[in-house]
DNA sequence: ATAAAAAATGACAGCGCTATCATTGCCAGT
DNA sequence: ACTGGCAATGATAGCGCTGTCATTTTTTAT
C-alpha cells in the first residue's frame, strides 16, 4: 500500500509531502528552514500539519542529521530540592536553543551513574551534563569513546581537559565555620550524612577551619552514610550531644539536617542560638521560615545549571568557551539559627 | 571508506560484526535475544562491545523496530516532593521492563502541557503518562492522532475510554474535614494556593462535609492562585487571622503552607492545636517531624506511580487490563497538631 | 545411516528523516 | 536577447538498526 498512513499510524513527512503536493524534502525545510520555503507554501503545509496531528519524529531525524539535539544530564537525586533549581535552570537554556534534555537520577552511586551514562549514550545525545567527578573508570571510558563534550556541576576541577562549574564547597564550608568562630562559638561540631564527595568537601572545610582556630576535636564530628532527611536531623543531634553535651554549635552539612535539628531543640527546649548555635547549607526556601530561622550557605544551583548549560552549549555548537572552569562562589546567610 | 567507524565516530553494529567477523544481524540479536546466538560468539560480542564502548542507537532502533521504548511522563511540578516520589514508582516499573521513561514538567500549566505532549511524541513513545485531565482539546486532539495508550495520574475519571490511578481528592478532604470536626472545632477554615484541579476537588471535599455540618462560611475561604511555598504558608495564615480572627482549625490544601503556617504560629505564639487546630494535606517525610506533628492526609503518591506505570504497561503490550479506574485510597494520620 | 527438526547465521529491505547536489523558473544587468 | 544569480523545489542516497524470510549447520529421532 503506497498510500498507507505508515506502519505506525503516526502522519510522516511523506503524508505531508502528498497531502500538500510537493516533496518530502520540501516539507522537512519548510519546518526546518521556513524562510527557504514560499510563504504559501509553508502555510498550507502548516495547516495540514496541524489537521494530521503531524510530530516529526526526532529518531528519525537524528539518524538522518547526526545530530539528536538530546542532551542528557545526570543529577544524583530530586528528593533535594537543590538539584531540582539546578535542573530547572539547564532546561530553560536549552530549551531555548530548541535541545531536548534528558534527565536521569543516579542516587548517588557511581554504578547506577554508569547504568544511566550507557542509557542516555543509546539516545546519541549531543553532550552531557554530570554532577560532580566521582564516576567508574569505565564510565569515564564510555564518555570518551561517545567522543561528546561533558561538563560537569557543582565541584570544580583544574583536572586537564575537563569542563566544570560550581563553587567551592571546602570554602564555603571553611566560611561557615569561621562564621561560628566570629559568634564566639568554640566548641563547634560538624554533622554529615550521605557522604558524598561534596559532603566531605565540606568536612575538609570545617577541619581546615577548625583546626587552624586550634579548636578541632574529634568527637565532635559525626559522619553518617544514612541518607540525608528532616527526621535524620534530629536523630543526628541527639546522637551527637550524648557524645559530646557541651558542644555549643552544630554546622550540618545541609538545611534538611539542621531543620530536623532544630525541631528537636525545640522539643527538648533547647535555646537556639542560645545554648547551641545551628547552621545548614544550602539555604533551601524554607531555611529562611524556620523558627529561628537557619543561617546557612546559600549556594547557586540554579545558576549552576544555567551556566553548565551554556557552557555545553558552546562546546557543542563549537562556539568559544573562554573558562573550562566556572567557579560562581556562594553567600553566607547569617540568621536567627546563630 | 568501508571501514570507518561510521559518519560520528562512534561505534556501530557493523564495526561490532567487522570485528567479531559475523553478520550485523547477528550482532543485534546477540543483544537482543542472547538466547538466539552461541554462547561463545556472545561472549566474543560482548567482549568487542565493550572494548569498543559500543552503545546502540535507539533512535536507529526505534526507527526499525517501530517501538522506541520510551514512555513519557508529564508532572506538574518536582518542586514539591509528591511527584518526586510518583515518577520514581514510575521509572523502577519502566526499567524493570526496559522502557526508557521521559519526564517533562508543565508547572501546573495547560500550554506548557501541550508544548510537552508535541515534544515528547517527537520521540514516538509507546505510551504516556499524564497528571490529571486538565487538557487542552487541541492536546486531547494530538494524543488521539499519536494513538498510543494515555493513562492519567492522580485524580479518577469515568469518563469513557479513559485510564485512570489516583485517589478521591474530595473524599479525601472531606475526611479530613470531619476529623477537625470530630475534634470539636466549629470554626474550621480552608486555605489553598496553586488552585489547580486537585486543589479545587479538595476544596469542594472541604465544602461538603462543612455544609453537612451546617458550619459553611464563606469568609473562611482563602484561596490564592500564587505557588506553594512554605513561607506562603505564613502569610496566608496572617491573612486568614485578619478576616476571621476567631477560626479555630485551618485546613491547609497541602502540607507546604501547614508548615509555614505552624511556623507562624510559632513565632505569634498562638498554642497549636489549643488555640487552633492545623492540618495539611499529602503527608510529606516532614510532617511527622515538625513541632507540633502535623496532621495531614497520606497520598499514595509512589503507588499511584507504579500502579499507573502497570496499567501502562499492560496496555502496551496488550495485556488485559482488568479496571480503568484504580482508586488506591488515602489515609488519615491524626497527629499532634489537631 | 537418514530424514526431520532445531539451532545458528545471513541477505535484504526499509523505518522517517535530512545532507547533498541537482534542476527549474524567474528577474536584474548589460 | 543573453548571461548570471538567486529563489524555490526535487531526486537520491543513506543514517544504524531490525523484521522477515532465507540458508546453512548441528542435533535428534528413527
Amino acid at each position: 500500500m503506497a498510500s498507507r498512513a505508515s506502519s505506525t499510524g503516526r502522519a510522516t513527512l511523506e503524508d505531508l509531502a502528498r497531502l500538500t503536493g510537493v516533496s518530502a524534502i520540501t516539507v522537512s525545510r519548510a519546518f526546518r528552514h521556513p524562510e527557504k520555503v514560499s510563504e504559501d507554501l509553508r502555510r498550507r503545509i502548516q495547516q495540514a500539519a496541524d489537521d494530521m496531528g503531524y510530530v516529526r519524529n526526532r529518531a528519525a531525524s537524528a539518524l538522518a542529521s547526526n545530530r539528536s539535539m538530546n542532551i542528557a544530564v545526570l543529577v544524583p537525586s530530586l528528593s533535594n530540592l537543590v538539584f531540582v533549581e539546578t535542573v530547572t535552570g539547564i532546561e530553560k537554556v536549552f530549551r531555548e536553543h530548541g535541545y531536548q534534555m534528558l534527565m536521569g537520577v543516579n542516587h548517588y552511586s557511581a554504578e547506577e551513574e554508569e547504568a544511566l551514562v550507557r542509557a542516555y549514550l543509546a539516545f546519541a545525545p549531543d553532550g552531557m551534563l554530570l554532577t560532580g567527578f566521582n564516576h567508574r573508570d569505565s564510565t569515564r571510558r564510555l564518555l570518551e569513546q561517545a567522543g561528546i563534550p561533558i561538563v560537569h556541576m557543582m565541584e570544580l576541577s583544574e583536572r586537564e581537559g575537563a569542563y566544570s562549574v560550581g563553587f567551592s564547597q571546602e570554602a564555603a564550608a571553611q566560611t561557615m565555620t569561621e562564621h561560628l568562630l566570629s559568634r564566639g562559638r568554640q566548641r563547634i561540631a560538624f554533622v554529615a550524612s550521605q557522604l558524598d564527595p561534596r559532603t566531605l568537601a565540606r568536612n575538609r572545610g570545617y577541619r581546615d577551619a577548625i583546626i587552624k582556630a586550634g579548636l578541632y576535636e574529634s568527637h565532635r564530628e559525626l559522619l553518617v552514610p544514612d541518607q540525608s532527611s528532616v527526621a535524620l536531623g534530629a536523630v543526628l543531634l541527639k546522637r551527637l550531644l550524648e557524645q559530646a553535651p557541651d558542644t555549643d554549635a552544630v554546622f550540618f552539612c545541609n538545611d534538611d539536617l539542621a531543620q530536623g535539628a532544630l525541631f528537636e531543640c525545640l522539643r527538648q527546649g533547647i535555646a537556639v542560638p542560645d545554648r547551641l548555635a545551628v547552621a545548614g547549607f544550602n539555604d533551601l526556601a524554607i531555611s529562611e521560615c524556620t523558627v529561628p530561622s537557619l543561617t546557612t550557605i546559600k549556594t547557586p544551583r540554579y545558576e549552576v545549571g544555567v551556566e553548565a548549560a551554556r557552557m555545553l552549549l558552546a562546546l557543542i555548537e563549537g562556539d568559544p568557551v573562554p573558562r573550562k572552569m566556572i567557579d560562581l562562589g556562594f553567600q553566607l546567610r547569617a540568621r536567627e539559627s546563630t
